[in-house]
DNA sequence: GCTTGACCTCAAGTTAAGTTGAGCTTGTAG
DNA sequence: CTACAAGCTCAACTTAACTTGAGGTCAAGC
């Protein structure tokens, strides 16, 4: 059971569980890294098998690949992160993950109440902006909305 | 203080936070409804800015305009919802709601955990699909993707 | 040694969710 | 009654995140 050490192209995507056009992709966007062989054809190391797990799990929740690959940077090229690499990744999204979960909970419990509340009265709908007065000081539903996340760079 | 019954959609576009443009188009789509004065103008009813202020929400957490249109098709047109109506598209998007509640958190964790198990180990990883084997079924990544959010129709 | 499947590059197409602009109409304030 | 802000429609542009296709290369089996 000597380790493979290098992927194809191929290999990542079936293991990965995403197109050879989105790893081409990613690799276009400095997400992810390769090397080539002597016929130019794209070799991984383990290491982009994590970075492609990040990548998915953060699109999953709403983060964007500039975000992603922002963060990604932190991670040094070509090694397998260590649990330092890690934890700089980790904090800088934290605070952001903690307020998009905030918010979550927000909306669902807002329809909740809603259905206590009857939303009759569209003063106390605790969905609505607070009396419009927000409204003057920019756009947004301001109540909810989040920051984007904090950067590493 | 006789209450303005109806309101232009600059009014709206004022009150609710979205730009005129936005207003049109979730029109266009079906999310919002309007009816029209002698001069071809726009009015709304107040029930506008609620279905503006979930559309926003909804949207700040991830949910696509035809998941929100889809949901809001269970409230009646032109009439203010009553708890009833609530109800519907509460429970539509509760579950989806707590998945992806669910989702950060194994994101936020699975990075935390990270930071504790060092990651020096592909195979304890959390993030990670575990052995690749998931990957034969399908696409994706399988462990910690959210199914898509239930609809009301 | 040739066929076949996996790769390569680069350009163009796609969907979502709007925005921007042109050209024209409405409505209100002086 | 006229200016001009606010509306209207429709088409085209924008960004993100990919996919698809054309046209050509690499490598492993028979």
């Amino acid at each position: 059971m000597a380790p493979i050490t290098e992927l194809t192209v191929g290999q990542v995507a079936m293991r990965s569980g995403v197109a050879v056009s989105a790893l081409h992709f990613y690799e276009a966007r400095g997400l992810i890294r390769s090397h080539r062989t002597a016929g130019n054809q794209r070799r991984y190391g383990r290491d982009v098998l994590r970075r492609v797990a990040i990548i998915k799990v953060a699109q999953e929740v709403g983060i964007s690949l500039a975000e992603i690959g922002a963060a990604l940077e932190s991670l040094p090229e070509g090694r397998t992160p260590t649990r330092d690499d890690w934890n700089v990744l980790s904090t800088a999204w934290r605070d952001g993950l903690d307020h998009k979960i905030a918010q979550l909970k927000k909306l669902r419990d807002g329809l909740t109440d809603c259905i206590g509340c009857g939303c009759m009265s569209i003063d106390k709908c605790p969905l609505r902006n607070k009396g419009d007065r927000l409204a003057r000081e920019g756009t947004g539903a301001r109540r909810l909305v989040a920051p984007p996340l904090s950067r590493t760079s």
